[in-house]
DNA sequence: AAAATAGTGTCTTTAAGACAATATATT
DNA sequence: AATATATTGTCTTAAAGACACTATTTT
């Protein structure tokens, strides 16, 4: 830019600009499937990912992450919002910024950056989806399969990169309750967590979490207007506590 | 669009298209100033941000974070990086992706939507680029002093997004490594943390970080060629043992 | 000797880790 | 009664936390 530039005599198009800021959104559920023959038991759960398959060129015919491109009046994270509710009709739900993706060359249509985001969403929410989405061209995929698949754009990186994102998140944040009933049992927390970070391990899960000074907080246990502790034998024979998230956020250092 | 469109009839030109997008870059420093009249002692170290003046339109005069428009040809990220080649003469740093900023009518020029990162720098690299630059408009400013300026655009917000972003890392991650010398002591290391963390404040620090199993590994003690120990008279009478991190990355867990 | 930073000894409390044992309702 | 999940008991070892004490070299 010339230094002799000031608002009258700025003009954009000396510049060769973006085509387009689209906002693609990876949507995660984990599905729970109950065990046949036995009726009180631990569900299998899978993490699973939200995929739609492409109409138009470029990448007609190949599954891509739901998305679309933002507009002027809008921020980047009201695009994602946006198309999460056209495309999908979830609102309110958990959703967070990933990462841009800029490689020259990384869509045909030309300049455009993709804003990559990432949805937490139970179960519950996409089943009324499914049933009101009749086209075939919108569906689950577990994770393990979509990244074996051939994805449109580089969408099979921003998959990989958001399943990066979200196991680290699920340990160091309180995120596992955006896949969660509000009450729960401790092994549907541990499920859900071992769910998406396949090696997590720990012994005496219930006894650290609930005893243990420094982590109590984070959740609690579920009472009635009396003060008794209310109970669930959803997956077993004898019930367990149901335990809730507080609000509390735990803060990590490597340092203490 | 419709759906028709194809390689030859798609159109960027018929949709609105972004202005640009620029990369900002907040790089922060820690300075270390010693102490008059007492020769051995501790320095008093300050965060500290790099800022420039600018002198075009928009905002002319005001002080700004560095950056620059992004072109076709590369990543933002690498945007990020040449312009902070080309503005602070700095190349070889830690620089990290920190967020996108869209709101509408957050920069006069059209619909621009900014990508910032921030980068940490260590003191000596910087005086080399003041030594090396006659004009007054690149300078650095404590980072308290900068937040209450009127910075152009929304650099304050992004100042403000970056210091806390930075805070949480030099808690969780090993990203002190990048203020520091490679071969430091304990009471600098807890200095340079609690520089950019005011209130960190850990009893036994150097014992915990040195005889804590599961803390072992993140820094070792510097040895010479015969296994002796290396230790510095720098900062105090008593020489003090020299460490350096490793390239261990610790994983971080609120249930374990 | 005083100053300034570095580092150790020791004791108490808290948490981690292992694993056997018990509890409860269902099939 | 066998089953499946939930929860407690108990013992050992590791780490956190407090705080007084010793060490080293310059001023």
């Amino acid at each position: 830019m010339s230094s002799q530039e000031n608002e009258s005599s700025y003009n954009p198009r000396k510049y060769r600009t973006p085509d387009g800021a689209p906002a693609d959104i990876v949507i995660f559920t984990i599905t729970a499937q109950t065990k046949q023959g036995i009726k009180k038991s631990l569900p299998v759960r899978e993490l699973q990912v939200l995929l739609i398959q492409r109409k138009q060129w470029p990448f007609a015919g190949q599954w891509a992450l739901p998305g679309g491109f933002s507009q002027e009046t809008e921020t980047i994270y009201e695009s994602a919002r946006r198309e999460l509710s056209e495309e999908t009709g979830v609102d309110d739900v958990h959703i967070e910024y990933l990462n841009v993706y800029s490689t020259p060359g990384r869509d045909p249509r030309g300049w455009i950056i993709s804003h990559a985001f990432f949805a937490l969403v139970n179960e519950t929410y996409l089943e009324k989806r499914h049933a009101s989405d009749d086209a075939a061209d919108v569906r689950l995929f577990s994770v393990q399969e979509a990244l074996e698949m051939e994805l449109a754009f580089d969408h099979r990186i921003i998959l990989q990169d958001a399943l990066m994102k979200v196991r680290e998140k699920m340990l160091t944040t309180t995120i596992a309750k955006e896949f969660l009933p509000k009450r729960f049992t401790m092994s549907e927390l541990y499920q859900v967590i071992q769910t998406v970070v396949p090696d997590f391990e720990e012994k005496n899960f219930i006894r650290k979490i609930t005893s243990t000074q420094s982590r109590k907080g984070i959740i609690e246990e579920v009472k009635d207007a009396d003060g008794k502790p209310l109970m669930s034998n959803k997956y077993s024979q004898r019930a367990a506590q149901l335990y809730c998230f507080t609000d509390y956020v735990p803060k990590l250092s490597i340092y203490s």
